[in-house]
DNA sequence: TTGACATGCAGGTATTTACCTGCATATTAT
DNA sequence: ATAATATGCAGGTAAATACCTGCATGTCAA
């Protein structure tokens, strides 16, 4: 997994749009996502473009029509090698915070 | 939670390290953590502000320094409201993917 | 076959972003 | 008090980004 690619496809609001809408109904084609967001199809396919190099959608051409699947695969390791690490120091690290400021109004 | 601004913090790798530096040793000043980046302190300045107002980073001024503590609080919330939503579907999505390919090949 | 439809490809532009330098301010230590 | 230290603040620039328009290609249906 690219992290990086990853975050960087995640910190756009129209792409994680796109990937709600693929949540909603998987296996959409890019006019029936198109019709959901307000902007220029060209602008739609950047957005899956990037999507897609990130591994987080995959697409199958079906005739004319290109349909586009969500990968949950990378957005599983994000959280693995990224939100449980800070989960885990979840409670400790909000002690230390505590103890900092009650060390300050001593 | 504002989750633009959480997702574009961490849509950027220099303020991931920032994030992974203070979930090794937290409480860290800005030299501390200007130490670990080969950049100017100013740059970091700028990131460590956008992680605050992603309230992905709380601040307190000790004297002159600065200490700079994790909030995990925002990560947390961003695993519940998005990973976990796709999590819950992963293996229908990877079967709606499947189907679809075996489709192709009938 | 031909017209309608779905998508691909190639630029062009305005905004955002990630850096920088230079200088100011505030705190600590000698 | 003064020098060293830690950080704040104000621009300035080059690259990345998110849009767009115009045209080309490939597929289906009448």
């Amino acid at each position: 997994m690219d992290a990086d690619k990853v975050f960087k496809a995640l910190g756009d609001p129209t792409r994680r749009r796109l990937l709600d809408l693929l949540c909603e109904q998987n296996g959409q084609t890019l006019g029936q996502l198109c019709d959901h967001l307000d902007m220029a199809r060209q602008s739609a396919t950047q957005h899956l473009d990037l999507l897609e190099a990130a591994n987080l959608v995959s697409t199958v051409k079906r005739g004319r029509e290109k349909l586009h699947f969500i990968n949950p695969v990378p957005l599983h390791e994000v959280y693995e090698r990224w939100v449980r690490k800070f989960e885990r120091q979840r409670l400790s690290l909000l002690h230390d915070l505590k103890q900092e400021l009650e060390g300050e109004d001593q």
